[in-house]
This record gives structure tokens, sequence and C-alpha cells, in this order.
DNA sequence: CGTACAGTTGATAGTACTCAAGTTATGTGG
DNA sequence: CCACATAACTTGAGTACTATCAACTGTACG
């Protein structure tokens, strides 16, 4: 299934009737309330499952954040799969797992860090992630700073702030608004703080 | 397995060797950095599945609140039983769905309610879960202010004040400090805000 | 009875939010 | 190709919510 940047692939309340994998592109999982707040759960690139129902109906919107390509599995029969192929299932157990553990460190950051600890933290994950890179190092962010700061809990003013903060201090280089270039890790690191023990 | 309150079940970074299901009493899961920050993840219940790792080694700490009782599954015979009952391991993998879910809603909450909002939704949902309360509906907390307070990413004298407001404003009755009632259930969810959606 | 821990309440301070203006990018139609 | 409109981003000033520091009260336990 192709999408475009900025379509809706998943809407919470929706029934629950496909799984997902990232083929391609990045994507958005979002909850949000009636009076506009908005909470970014996870940044999905290529590789990861999308949309794990414990019951019928989702419980947050799946948007594309670039054109993307994710592959379509039909619940029902992706049971019946699993049953045949019990690798594949603990492939999706292992997988859910990490996203488990994933949320628990998400929560920890919201919860216990400050702005300038959740953006040095946020720019190490995306290293470490799939999120597209140059060959020299380059991160391509996919997101805006509103997406980031609806993801790290602050408001989109105060990741800007922490972004001219880790430039000045000569720790990231911006060519462009959606570049970043770590140059000093380590310092990145230590201005993450103390991470989950 | 019996547990008295305080005992440790799970260290963080330990091998993961076991998955649990609580039969009694009240646990909490949590991670600690090396600077005392603490962020509760997860109060469990009796009925609800513990240590659930992605890997080798668990991420996180679960301790007991109060006296209580787990039942221990080797993890690899856990598999092995589950590869023979497709329903059990169902069961399994929509309860951790459901963590996820829940997690994902910790995260809205942590990253986009007030501290007063956060202590409303975590009465509310307390409710609803499998807590212990009286039969009049009185809910026995099992955990402390500063429990509360790490695991709504607040400190305990904030989470303080806010239950001290809700009884001013009539909402909540505090016979004791681990004893609430809640008395205006409407008020108190619309003093949580906006749900996520 | 006294110690220790949990909880409450008050005063002050600080981090991040809000409101606002101005500056790039991006994309579209003339 | 340029002018314009729109969206994304940056920066500044003032405010507000929550954290911090501190004193005090209540309760459980030896």
């Amino acid at each position: 299934v192709p999408l475009k940047a900025g379509e809706t692939l998943i809407w919470e309340g929706d029934g629950a009737e496909n799984t997902y994998v990232v083929t391609r592109g990045a994507l958005r999982a979002s909850k949000s309330s009636d009076d506009g707040r908005r909470q970014i759960l996870d940044f999905m690139f290529a590789g990861q499952f999308v949309g794990i129902p414990s019951d019928a109906a989702y419980h947050f919107n799946v948007e594309a954040l670039t054109d993307a390509e994710v592959c379509r599995f039909d619940r029902r029969k992706l049971e019946q799969v699993m049953a045949k192929y019990p690798g594949l299932e603990r492939g999706y157990r292992t997988g859910t797992a990490r996203q488990l553990e994933q949320a628990y460190e998400h929560a920890y950051a919201l919860g216990r860090r400050t702005a300038m600890e959740r953006v040095a933290a946020f720019l190490l994950d995306l290293r470490a992630s799939s999120c597209p890179k140059t060959s020299t190092g380059v991160l391509k962010l996919p997101m805006t700073r509103g997406d980031i700061a609806d993801f790290l809990g602050l408001t989109l003013e105060t990741v800007s702030r922490a972004f001219s903060r880790l430039k000045s201090l000569g720790v990231v280089r911006l060519p462009s608004a959606q570049e970043v270039e770590i140059r000093d890790a380590e310092r990145l690191r230590a201005l993450a703080g103390a991470g989950g023990l």
C-alpha cells in the first residue's frame, strides 16, 4: 500500500482489521484530545510493525510523515499464518515487547527528563534508529519541530530553542532546518543526562 | 512465590528467565537513573502479567508494594506450553497489547496533562482497575504519595496539594491518607480534562 | 514514650509555556 | 521566472505552573 505525505493510515476508533509493516518512508503514531492537545507516541521507519490492537479498535492515529509504503496483513490471516510458523509468531511477540520497552523508556523521558535532556536523548535515539541519514552521518529529519515537540511533551518553541542551544554549543550542526549533524556525540550524551539506569 | 512488602521481584539488568502473573497484592514497575530520579511505569494488581522481555534482560525493576503473591513461569517452558495451547498464546498476546496501550495512554498523560488532570485521571483509572476497595467503594491505596508522584511525573508535594484541593472541592473524601472515596465522579472526570480522544 | 516515616502546608525560585514579532523555506499560479 | 501565499522556524519578553526548600503535623511501630 503506497501512502502520500500527510495521509492517514489508521484512525483512532476504527475497527482494527489489519496489521502493517513499514517498508519505506516515515510514519507517526499519535493520540489527540478534542481540545487540540496531541501526544506523538512513536515515529516509525522501515521494518517496524504498526497497528497492534488489544481489542476490536485501534487506540491511536497513524499518519505518513513522508511519502511511504506499508505492507498490509489481514489480522485473521496473520493469526493463521502465525499458528503455522512459530518463528514468525515469536518475532511478532518480541517486536511488541520491544515496543513496550520503548514506551517505558519514553515514559521515563516524559516524566523525569528536562527539556534539554529530552531533545539530546531524542537525537541520539534517532541516530541509532533507521531514520534516514546521508553517507556522512547527517540526519534527515522527516518530522517538523511541532512533531518533535508533541513527541517529547514540549512546545515547538522550546524544541527550537534547544536546537539553537546545541548549535551554539557546537554539539550539532544544522545545515538546514531538517538536517542535523552530530558533531560531539559524547557531549550530547552528557546533555542527555543519566539514562534509565 | 510469596513476597513481603518492599521486596524486589525483578532487578533491571537481570537475566530474563521468568514471566509472572500476580495472584495477590500490589506491585510496581519502575526505572531509575543513577542520579536518583525514578519513573514508575505501572502499578500491577491481581491478574496482570509481569516481566515481558524483548531480549535476554529485564529493563525495569519490579517491587512489592504490599505483601503479595505471584505465580512464576519459566520462560522456556511457557513458550512450549503456548505452542501447544494457542488460546493461552493469544491471551498473552492481547495482554501485552493492552499493556502497550496503557503505556501510550500514560505517555499522553505525562506529556500533555496538567498536574491536576493527571491526579484526577489517576484516581479514575484506579477505580476502574483491580485496586483494592471496600464494599462501599472506598479505594485503599497501596502506594505512597511519593510513588504516585513518580508514576505521574510530579513531586510528592504537588500530588499532596492536588489531593487536598480535591478534598476542599468536595470531589473526594480522605478518611485516612491511604483511603480515597470518590464522591463526585462526574466532576472528577471534568477535572481530568479531555482524555485521549 | 520516642523515633522514623508519610503526609501537609507555606514561601520562593526556576523551567518551560504563552503570546508576539520577524525570518527563512516551500510551493503555486500568473 | 518571479511574485505571492503559506507553512515552518527562530527569537524575544513576560507569565504561570510546578519544583525546591523548609517547617510542621500526624501516624505507625519498637
